[in-house]
RNA sequence: CGGGGUGUGGCGCAGCCCGGUAGCGCGCUUGCUUUGGGAGCAAGAUGUCGAGAGUUCGAAUCCCUCCACCCCGACCA
């Protein structure tokens, strides 16, 4: 609140700084006797060139010794995520206050270069770019009823007449208005219409730097159409634009089932980045194009049934082994016999029912899907289970129990398992449904998938991975539509309420989430078409060695016309201090130019990840780097 | 919001228990030497010790209040 408060002008400090700052920027125009090295006003010279404003963020050439380059040895100890070390040490961004980042020149052309591919992407599809306003009249949210469902996540503000603004979060409201107000008849249909512009969202806990930022650039996308059906090509073909965008930007990416959430209408998908670090498990089948959320997943039953009673059931001695893991190594049986129960408490009208559930050993409990089950849950407290079952936790079981069971499908079909005996120290065995206890009385799929279960669709194994979300497609359906009277005129004169569609992808979050999958103990590894700059061109005693001079600077030219975007380090610092910088930012092309080489006439090329450098002809230099970057 | 933790020069940290001169490494500035993997020597600059109130002759250190930030959980691009 305090940065909506402060008018800018009381922040004069600041603002002169910067003044000076930029003044400083451009000697050249403003004190042309200023004295400077032949090199630093060579490049001074090209600096102003390329920062005309038609030349701006992307192409064109740089100087390292001219853009603000600032790397740190050490990671501030506020980042915890590799990603988020990196962005930090290579100077990508600087942290302004939680979830606020600036982006530093560097990061930011990556930003550009993310935000250009999905924009020429979305262009190719037939979507068309428009801006609206990122601070949003309340009314609009208050006639969808989102105003306040939305809760604290939405930065609401007022202005000089107390009225209520929110900064959006999202503009399902805003294109919808538009769409209800300019679009009269079906012969306007179908329309697609995109923006790429900052959101502001009050994470409840912003974390990993950009990754889950409060304010971030999204590309958020909205369709209309006249019929379902329509929508539905539409949402096909924004799910083929997204996988045309997630590989051009040299991504490891899978499109996933998803669940609905708050925005609500049917079918979605999630787009997800594979990587360790993601908050989101996947579980997907590698023979099909089956995959979803873990949480979300179906866990099958195993196929066939069991082999069927074959021992009776014992009473065995298991003193201290309280795990499904112990028990099972105690009594010399695979975890997959045991099954496990775990006590809860259901809420019911007139007070909590004591339920037992049973899980296979191996497998852990899935609290959404057992809820859907039983309702409002929680697990059971010590005495409510000694209450129950005579017994403390660790030694529980089903048999003799005669309240409510409900049993995993996978539990359903074992038979001789082992369970707990309702007697400290004890375990049973050889123990089957129907024999010596009850069929159980519910059958549910009430588990997390685990690795090499059979998929849902019976084709294949599922295996698990985490993502890192970058995209999501809904179809929203009337639900907007409806509730801000968004209709046209069909080709009988009849009002009808449209179909909407509605295409997310975190464009800032992709930075992040690149790193994440592309890095190093030396730094970020970016793909060619996102990096800061494609190519370093990096000279060996710059300052000294006039050959060198001449050599580098006509490669950093011939690769400039030649479209390739590379920057000269004229820094003249130690070499291994220009090496670290460029592979700490992850530039994934780099030419040393030095006199060792020239005397033969080459040049020394090593990719970012290479371990050993190759040396080419200078000459050929330009075509063999445009090789690289097309394969 | 619940739980855990941290605030000391641009970055990483020590000092705090046991009150008395604010320190180290990196970075930065200047000079000389060096120049194919984060150079060496020398000289320097940079701190309201997160803020406020209190105890005390004296507070980075002890007490209180507040703030900011980070980490673990429920939300989401």
């Amino acid at each position: 609140m305090r940065s909506v408060s402060t008018p800018f002008w009381k922040t004069g400090p600041i603002w002169r700084c910067h003044l000076r700052l930029s003044c400083q920027s451009w000697p050249p125009l403003l004190n042309p006797t200023m004295t400077a090295s032949s090199a630093k006003q060579d490049a001074l010279r090209s600096f102003a060139v390329e920062s005309l404003p038609f030349n701006c963020q992307i192409g064109g050439g740089m100087r390292a010794s001219q853009f603000f380059i600032s790397t740190l040895k050490e990671a501030p100890a506020e980042a915890e995520l590799i990603s988020h070390k990196l962005m930090l040490r290579a100077g990508l961004i600087k942290r302004l206050g939680s979830g606020l980042y600036t982006w530093m020149p560097l990061g930011l052309r990556v930003l550009r270069k993310v935000e250009n591919i999905v924009r020429e992407e979305m262009n190719k599809s037939g979507a068309v770019e428009l801006l609206m306003p990122a601070v949003q009249p309340a009314e609009l949210w208050q006639e969808s009823g989102r105003w306040d469902v939305f809760g604290p996540q939405m930065l609401k503000i007022k202005d000089r007449h107390q009225r209520d603004f929110c900064f959006g979060p999202t503009h399902e409201e805003v294109i919808t208005d538009i769409a209800r107000r300019e679009i009269k008849s079906y012969r306007q249909l179908p329309l697609n219409l995109y923006q790429i512009q900052t959101k502001f969202r009050d994470e409840i806990r912003p974390r990993f730097g950009v990754m889950r930022g409060r304010e971030f650039l999204m590309k958020d996308g909205y369709s209309f159409h006249i019929s379902y059906a329509d929508l539905e090509r539409e949402y096909r073909n924004m799910y083929d634009t997204y996988c045309r965008i997630f590989t051009r930007l040299g991504l490891q990416f899978r499109a996933v089932a998803a669940d609905t959430g708050a925005i609500g209408g049917t079918g979605s998908h999630e787009f997800h980045v594979l990587a360790d670090s993601g908050e989101d498990a996947i579980a997907f089948c590698p023979a099909s194009d089956y995959a979803a959320n873990v949480e979300l997943a179906e866990a099958v039953a195993p196929a066939g049934v069991g082999a069927g009673a074959m021992v009776a059931m014992e009473k065995k001695a298991t003193p201290g082994k309280t795990k499904c893991e112990d028990v099972a190594a105690f009594l010399g049986l695979p975890l997959t016999q045991t099954v496990k129960a775990i006590a809860v408490m259901a809420e019911k009208e007139g007070g909590n029912e004591f339920v037992l559930l049973l899980l296979r050993g191996d497998h852990d409990l899935n609290e959404i899907k057992a809820q859907k089950v039983l309702g409002e849950l929680r697990f059971a407290r010590d005495d409510e289970i000694v209450d129950a079952l005579g017994c403390k936790a660790g030694y529980i079981g089903a048999v003799g129990f005669s309240g409510r069971v409900v049993a995993d499908r996978s539990v359903a079909v074992m038979s001789d398992c082992v369970c707990g005996a309702n007697e400290e120290g004890y375990h049973l065995t050889g123990v089957n449904f129907g024999r010596d206890l009850p069929q159980p009385g519910t059958v549910a799929d009430i588990r997390n998938v685990v690795e090499g279960d059979p998929s849902p669709d019976g084709r294949g194994a599922l295996e698990l991975c985490r993502g890192i979300e970058v995209g999501h497609i809904f179809q929203l359906r009337t639900k907007y539509a409806e509730a801000l009277k968004c209709t046209f005129l069909d080709e009988q004169g009849k009002d009808q309420v449209m179909e909407m569609g509605c295409y997310g992808i975190g464009v800032s979050r992709i930075v992040g989430a690149a790193i994440e999958q592309g890095h190093d103990e030396r730094g970020i590894i970016f793909p060619d078409t996102i990096a800061p700059f494609t190519v370093a061109v990096v000279p060996m005693n710059y300052a000294k060695s006039e050959a060198v001079r001449t050599a580098a600077a006509a490669l950093h030219a011939e690769l400039l016309a030649a479209g390739i975007d590379a920057i000269l380090d004229d820094r003249d610092e130690r070499p291994g201090s220009m090496f670290a910088d460029w592979e700490l930012i992850g530039i994934p092309h780099r030419v040393v130019v030095g006199e060792r080489g020239l005397k033969e006439g080459k040049l020394e090329y090593k990719g970012r990840s290479d371990a050993e450098a190759t040396m080419v002809t200078a000459t050929e230099m330009t075509t063999f780097l445009k090789q690289k970057l097309c394969g």
